[in-house]
DNA sequence: GAAAAACAGTGACAATTGTTACATTACTAT
DNA sequence: ATAGTAATGTAACAATTGTCACTGTTTTTC
């Protein structure tokens, strides 16, 4: 095990990689699973071996707006901050290609800052880049129409999975940014007239 | 100066109390002065001693979108993230009620993380209080329509008051919400009848 | 292969938000 | 006291977004 981790996670240095692999726990979900639920309390902090979670915060009617993308290589933030409280999830975290997750118990999460210099390092550049994600996702609410809204949330989408085809339901785009199907639609196809995607079913191609 | 340190940052040990006085700078502003904008470089982590500051996440067109207050006893998360990578500000920050600030030089909140576990564990809290008033934030703006964002920020505003009346201007809070000076107006307007708020000028009397 | 379910397109209209324009009121400074 | 400025009120209209109703198409299921 401790290979693919030490290519995957190139900053650890090896006496944490030892530590990670006597410790955590490889934990395998399918797409659709959902890792943590909004509320749920949270017992690790979950690092990404491979596959790709989406981030989302839920609302009481059952909104689910998207936050960010969790990928290879990182951590969930949230797993850290919250683990070191005990706090409840502030999150909703959805698998949308198989994963496979280490998860380290909360304790450690706390020794292992003290104990390894890339273990600190890590975690503060994890808080440091959600953060600023999340500052961005802020940006484009606050200051952008929904049109707008719309490019940026497919941009982050084919930038994720590193395509131009992207696999997503008007539906589903219109959940995550929190409007209606109907409008979603509607700013596709004045996307489609101005020849910056190309619409089939289940699939956005972006052509610029 | 040991002793107002040691009031407000109770969790703060003694050593770390005489360590932020021996090393620490302190610095005042004054009501109006921005201490940070967005773009520069951070070379302090921020704490506050006394008074109030506004801190917003700003766009290319001169828009200041409200996020949140930072008061006595806490500090500046972004100046933490920032400051460990020596990486730019991506927010605005703004005195509105003169503070004092101890400036703890870069290097010095690193050092003091392995150090202290009283700072670590400041350092941490901060992180999360500041991650889920962020989360809120997006909750607010997501999920809900103006009204109801209105009613958010007057209620954060009385909170951190501590007062029922709020010496704001309809443009004000338009700016600070991102919209127009007439949808605040008029929204005002719509919760006075229902009986919520007194208007007057240059101050909104939160009746409820 | 027929029925059901999921996906997409679209027109009509409602509600909210943004914009323009101007009036009125209340403070401020000299 | 008066001129000037800042703050607020408000009507009318535009633009965007949300909702409803219905259509047609593709995929899935049995």
């Amino acid at each position: 095990m401790t290979d693919p981790i030490k290519k995957i996670f190139t900053s650890f240095s090896t006496e944490l990689v030892k530590d990670v692999d006597a410790n955590a726990a490889i934990q395998s979900f399918k797409t659709g699973d959902v890792i943590i639920r909004t509320g749920q309390y949270i017992k690790n902090t979950v690092l990404v071996i491979s596959g790709k979670i989406k981030v989302y915060r839920e609302d009481e009617n059952g909104g689910e707006f998207f936050m960010y993308y969790l990928q290879p290589g990182q951590a969930c933030a949230i797993s850290m901050i919250c683990a070191t409280k005990n706090e409840k999830s502030q999150i909703m975290a959805k698998v949308v290609e198989d994963v496979e997750l280490i998860m380290v118990p909360l304790p450690l999460m706390d020794k292992w800052m003290m104990q390894h210099r890339s273990w600190y390092e890590f975690v503060i550049d994890t808080y440091r880049s959600r953060f600023e994600e999340v500052l961005e996702v802020i940006d484009s609410i606050a200051f952008r129409a929904m049109d707008e809204r719309l490019e940026f949330y497919l941009k982050r989408h084919a930038d994720v999975c590193g395509c131009k085809e992207l696999k997503l339901s008007h539906q589903e785009i219109a959940s995550e940014l929190n409007t209606s199907r109907e409008v979603i639609s509607r700013l596709l196809k004045k996307m489609e007239q101005r020849g910056i995607v190309a619409l089939h079913r289940n699939n956005i191609e972006l052509l610029k």
